[in-house]
DNA sequence: CTTACCGCCTGTCGGC
DNA sequence: TGCCGACAGGCGGTAA
């Protein structure tokens, strides 16, 4: 999926033509994602005034006041804002239709996102359990080095687990660990402090500077404008095995942990 | 509680 | 050129 910055980059994208609109309906040409999307969804929304977006973790919550939309782009979900001549693409599952001539499509070639409602989002079950928002003044090295006491997981699966920290996948997993110099692969509870501190500033500096770059597109996310994101210029690692080091110039490694593929550089990172 | 693995889907790419 | 398997940014469910 689409990582924290590109879930970020998509709702600063739809936000100004989404905020304050009047929901005129939902098209729905293919309910069938992860879960299917409920049928009583157009008759909830329709008619209704979307009161503000947030993102919680990877979701965009579309809040109506009361209750929200929870949207999740799962592993190749993108969001784009069209008008009604726009041309319907191959995998467009859905369209929210607002009265300002505005559509907001969702495009998904595997359908592993999902579209569902809760009266209260942040309560609802897939959000409840979720872990602290990486770029929260709350997440820092010592919450890291606590949470790890007694964990056996590979740091980078460790990192990636929603219930740790959110917003972390497979991409900006890899990147803040080589730009913290350590190993993918390294147990979580032998890590030290110092270096848990070290990871935290750079998982915050890497998912920032991604969200300013407006995501990292490989192959299915593009910005709610079309664009792609420009991140994919900056990464160290991810998808370079075998290429030098920006570093040192040894060769990148790839290393399946987790059953994902994790790219780091042996000398660089112990 | 933790960890490891499966499977949900379509599209693309590399090897033969 | 065509076929076939491996793999792809996520994540809930299950089993041990």
């Amino acid at each position: 999926m689409p990582e924290l910055p590109e879930v970020e980059t998509t709702l600063r994208g739809i936000e100004k033509p989404l905020s304050g609109a009047k929901i005129e309906c939902l098209r729905i040409r293919d309910s069938r994602l992860r879960w299917p999307i409920p049928d009583d969804l157009g008759a909830r929304v329709e008619g209704r005034r979307i009161v503000s977006l947030q993102r919680r973790a990877k979701y965009i919550l579309i809040n109506l006041e009361p209750g929200s939309l929870i949207w999740h782009l799962g592993m190749s979900g993108s969001m784009r804002i069209v008008n009604k001549s726009t041309e319907l693409r191959k995998h467009d599952h859905v369209d929210l239709v607002l009265s300002n001539e505005v559509i907001l499509r969702y495009n998904d070639p595997r359908r592993f996102g999902c579209l569902l409602w809760a009266d209260d989002a942040l309560a609802h079950p897939l959000l409840r359990s979720l872990g602290p928002e990486p770029l929260d003044a709350e997440f820092n090295g010592t919450y890291l080095y606590k949470k790890s006491r007694g964990r056996r997981i590979a740091i980078k699966s460790f990192i990636m687990d929603q219930k740790v920290v959110v917003g972390v996948g497979n991409i900006y997993a890899s990147e803040a660990l080589f730009l913290a110099g350590i190993r993918p692969a390294r147990q979580a509870s032998r890590i030290s402090l110092a270096r848990y501190d070290a990871l935290a500033v750079h998982i915050k500096g890497v998912l920032q500077r991604a969200i300013a770059q407006g995501g990292t597109t490989l192959r299915d996310f593009s910005q709610a404008d079309g664009r792609p994101g420009y991140f994919e210029q900056q990464l160290h690692v991810y998808g370079r095995e075998k290429q030098p080091c920006t570093l040192c110039g040894h060769a990148i490694s790839n290393k399946v942990i987790g059953q994902r593929a994790s790219y780091y550089c042996p000398k660089c990172q112990i």
